[in-house]
RNA sequence: GGAGGCUUAGCUCAGUUGGGAGAGCGUCUGCCUUACAAGCAGAGGGUCAGCGGUUCGAGCCCGUUAGCCUCCACCA
């Protein structure tokens, strides 16, 4: 048997042998047809960069699942696969050709894909090492990619089915547009924030009237497109002027003044200038008054024709220059500060342009209606925290319709066709024969539009595959509360309608990783971790386990540089007890237990082991990591390294050799429950240290979940082991607070007391006797059934010669103190009718009993109190 | 304008059907005890944001107030 090294390092543990060799071995490879199945689609990290700490931490969620349900027996399926992410990474890919003094135009749509390829392989392999390094459980053999051959299959084949059920059409809406990116968005791809803007007030002249009209905008450069002036039909301000025109100070157009009742009386002038193609409210006015829809902005955002002098202008440069120009012309009636609400593109950032585009879109009514009915029913999609299933409901049912065309090239072409003659429209999922006749649609799909498939498409959809069959629904997704809307709805919607299905059972929602300070992390502040790095410093088990247990579902967590360092020296106190015990191996592979010799010890530890692991398989079933993480954790340091290591090391001295084994057996066997346990949160160290000690099969990947078999046990041992425990703690209290060191063997005597008086072995006192540094005087006599009350602050009263009476007496106030006020809750509880006739009576006998021990502790103490006080009158 | 979250020890946070307030870090005291000084043994520290209600019993459920935060939303 090798040695474990004197020093956990987390580089020698996580070397990436050990990951190659997990995966070569077929470990995660999943198809064992004679477990249940359970499917992990891994959220496919975008192509555009590396992993950051919020991937690290999704990643980390969904393999200790993995592990934890492989662990369990089953067939788990563990997918892997990446988003070709359409808008952020041709922005991507834009800025590197920018660096190289070329743009995308020069390159052509052909030259481009190219390159974005090579980019897409550049930035898979980034990310493959880094799954590697985090010790992930996936199953490359089904790895996709949203842009392969079979997912493209799959999006033709949906398009192809919406169109034909009339839920994908074209139309000429106001959409959000992207300047830059030169592209349309969706509404959630626009984040709206607050900037310092202003609202301008115009004066315009009436024609027929020859007064002045003042009419207030946020954006005076669309006012090239202005087809009409609106007022409320109620207006008594405005009545005498409905019909009349007015003059467009931009452009000198004559824009009839017309009424409707979607004014605001009380907004501003109450005068709406009505721009159709710039504005989706002026819109939907112009079309119910058939209003034309000029577009005054050319798809860069620059000022087009319409605009004249300002032609070529960018739209905030023309901005300004229309004011300064209306200043001049004496236009200007006043300029308000107005901070308000406005769109920017969430991939480029540039204010996002409402304008009026021929765009294809997913009727999106009927599709969220069904996902919201099944949401009634059995087969609805459980959120965990339970409260986001009312986000996500909410959302559906306020849905608008989703643009879903993208003047991009990196993405999904769409599959329509455009006659050159007839202009006739074929959609279809393979091109039509005369192709000659026929021009494909320039744009590509939303790339949500694929990863909304991602559940099925993976497995082989539209193929009803062995996979499919087999692994779909999958069982859980693990995702943030911010692509709830972009991901998680629409999966919900193309699962139900596609498949007729949920695409999965549970979501469990994580938050979002901050800094220290609570801050966002971001690239403009600077203050993003690499995932990489953390790894390299800590290594991968620290993260992991750090990542997994320091939060709540639903909740967001900061990384913290101390919890980081707390879970690195957990590890490290699982490595040192690991030690312990392989030098209690003396190089032999421990034999099992014999569950019919064990000592009070033995009892007590296997019994916290027992309740630990159904404490700790609760939890994670309910995906509670942090809870489960934390019962390890104290169990581990407390219970095995604290008590149950330092209780057998007189074990291990003694002289009898079966005992010697039976301790060694029993050290192993809780050494290798923990390490299963521990094993889908920090699967690297568990797997070196499981390896290395040899404890049972080739791999920790290969074990079963453990499970305490039955053994004989007498409750009173473990009862006793408690006592004994808390005695030694009082022992140590005392030596403590009256300076004795620790090594130093002091002489007690065991009284025998009243109230409720226990039976110590010997055994057990005697682990008293060596953990406490005592000497028992009761001890001496042969008596194996010792009468004794041992537990808590009892003892001292055999140690007066050492005592500060005043001192002492405080404390025993303050006991007293104390345990009347439990005794009288107690009593009060008990003689509550409401209590005893309402609570369990699991809870009653519960209470009854620690009301008796109270009473019995209370007796002891007031008695104590009595004796320290006649020494002190003495 | 809607929806939701958070407020618990000095700091960061847990607290799973309501039943004696927890962890880590930090602080104080004492220890090189042959697995571990990145450790060991002890100690101190909280009217669980305020108020009201339901209940025999509330950190937990309901209402309300305050502060902080997030998401959604087309007001010129």
């Amino acid at each position: 048997m090798q040695e474990l090294s004197k020093k956990y390092d987390h580089h020698l543990v996580e070397n990436p042998e050990t990951y190659n060799h997990w995966i070569s071995e077929g470990f995660f490879t999943a198809g064992d047809q004679s477990k249940i199945p359970y499917t992990i689609v891994i959220p496919p990290p975008n192509v555009t960069g590396k992993l950051h700490l919020g991937h690290a931490w999704d990643n980390t969620l969904q393999d200790t699942a993995a592990r934890y349900k492989r662990l369990k027996g089953f067939d788990v399926l563990y997918l892997p696969g990446m988003d070709h992410a359409g808008i952020a990474t041709q922005a991507k890919i834009d800025a590197r050709l920018q660096s190289e003094g070329i743009s995308r135009y020069d390159l052509g749509r052909e030259g481009f894909l190219e390159r974005a390829w090579e980019w897409k392989e550049e930035y898979a392999a980034f990310i493959r090492e880094q799954w590697a390094k985090l010790g992930l459980s996936l199953d490359y053999t089904r790895e996709r990619f949203t842009l392969d051959e079979g997912l493209n299959r799959a999006v033709n084949k949906v398009f192809v089915k919406l169109y034909n059920e009339g839920l994908i059409y074209q139309g000429e809406r106001i959409i959000n547009w992207d300047p830059q990116a030169r592209t349309a968005l969706s509404n959630i791809e626009v984040i709206h924030k607050e900037i310092p803007g202003k609202m301008y007030y115009f004066k315009y002249i009436v024609e027929e009237t020859g007064k002045e009209l003042v009419i207030a905008t946020t954006r005076p450069e669309t006012m090239f497109a202005d087809q009409a002036i609106f007022v409320h039909p109620d207006d008594e301000r405005y009545k005498d002027i409905v019909g009349a025109h007015a003059i467009n100070p931009a452009n000198g157009d004559s824009l009839p003044i017309m009424a409707d009742d979607y004014i605001d009386m009380d907004f501003g002038t109450a005068v709406m200038k009505c721009t159709p193609a710039h504005d989706p409210n002026d819109f939907a006015l112009a079309k119910k008054y058939g209003l034309k829809m000029p577009v005054c902005m050319n798809p860069d955002g620059t000022m087009n024709e319409m605009a004249h002098k300002y032609e070529g202008m960018d739209r905030f440069e023309c901005r300004e220059a229309l004011l300064a120009d209306f200043e001049a012309a004496g236009v200007v009636d006043h300029i308000e500060d107005h901070p308000h609400q406005v769109g920017h593109s969430e991939r480029t950032g540039v204010i996002a342009e409402p304008y009026l585009s021929k765009q294809w879109f997913v009727r999106m009514k009927p599709l969220a209606d069904a996902v919201l009915e099944a949401q009634k029913t059995d087969e609805k999609i459980d959120f965990i925290p339970p409260r986001f299933d009312h986000t996500f409901t909410q959302w559906l049912e306020n849905i608008e319709d989703w643009c879903i065309s993208r003047q991009l090239w990196w993405g999904h072409r769409i599959p329509a066709w455009f006659h050159k003659e007839t202009g006739e429209i074929y959609v279809g999922e393979e091109a039509p024969a005369d192709i000659e006749n026929w021009t494909q649609d320039e744009d590509v799909l939303d790339t949500w539009f694929s990863s909304a498939l991602w559940p099925f498409s993976t497995l082989g959809w539209p193929d009803i595959t062995e996979d499919f069959k087999r692994y779909y629904p999958t069982d859980l997704l693990v995702t943030g509360y911010d692509i709830i809307f972009f991901w998680v709805a629409r999966m919900a919607f193309q699962g139900r309608h596609m498949t007729d299905n949920r695409p999965f059972k549970d979501v469990l929602i994580h938050g979002l990783i901050r800094d220290a300070q609570g801050r966002k992390m971001s690239k403009s502040l600077g203050n993003g971790v690499d995932p990489i790095d953390v790894i390299n410093d800590k290594g991968a088990d620290a993260l992991r386990f750090f990542l997994s247990t320091n939060s709540a579902p639903g909740l967001d967590t900061r990384f913290d540089e101390t919890k980081l360092d707390n879970a690195w020296n957990f590890i490290n106190k699982i490595w040192n007890a690991s030690r312990y015990v392989q030098m209690q191996m003396n190089g032999e592979a421990a034999g099992d237990p014999d569950f019919t010799k064990l000592s009070e010890a033995d009892q007590w530890i296997l019994t916290r082991l027992s309740q630990t692991i159904d404490s700790v398989s609760r939890n994670l079933d309910h995906y509670e990591m942090g809870l489960a993480g934390n019962e390890l954790y104290r169990f581990v340091w407390n219970d095995f390294c604290s008590w149950y290591i330092e209780l057998t090391k007189a074990a291990l001295a003694s002289d009898d050799e079966s005992v010697r084994k039976n301790t060694v057996a029993i050290l192993v066997y809780v050494l290798r429950a923990i390490l299963i346990l521990l094993s889908p949160m920090m699967p690297f160290v568990t797997e070196h240290i499981y390896q290395t000690l040899e404890l049972g099969k080739e791999s920790i990947n290969l074990e079963t979940w453990p499970e305490v078999p039955a053994f004989e046990t007498n409750e009173k041992a473990v009862e006793d082991m408690d006592l004994i425990l808390a005695a030694i703690e009082a022992v140590r209290e005392i030596k403590t607070q009256y300076g004795i060191k620790p090594r130093d063997v002091i002489a007690i005597s065991l009284e025998t007391t009243e109230g409720a008086p226990v039976e110590l072995t010997r055994q057990g006192l005697e682990l008293l006797e060596g953990m406490a540094k005592v000497e028992l005087k009761a001890l001496e006599n042969d008596d194996d059934a010792l009468v004794r009350e041992c537990a808590g602050r009892l003892l001292k009263t055999s140690m007066a010669d050492l005592i500060d009476l005043d001192a002492e007496i405080a404390k025993y106030e303050k006991e007293i103190g104390r345990l009347e006020k439990e005794v009288a809750r107690g009593e009060k509880m008990l003689s509550n009718p409401g209590f005893v006739n309402k609570a369990p009576a699991a809870k009653i006998e519960q209470e009854t009993a620690k009301l008796e021990k109270n009473r019995a502790s209370l007796a002891q103490a007031i008695k104590t109190l009595a004796d320290l006080n006649e020494k002190k009158n003495a």
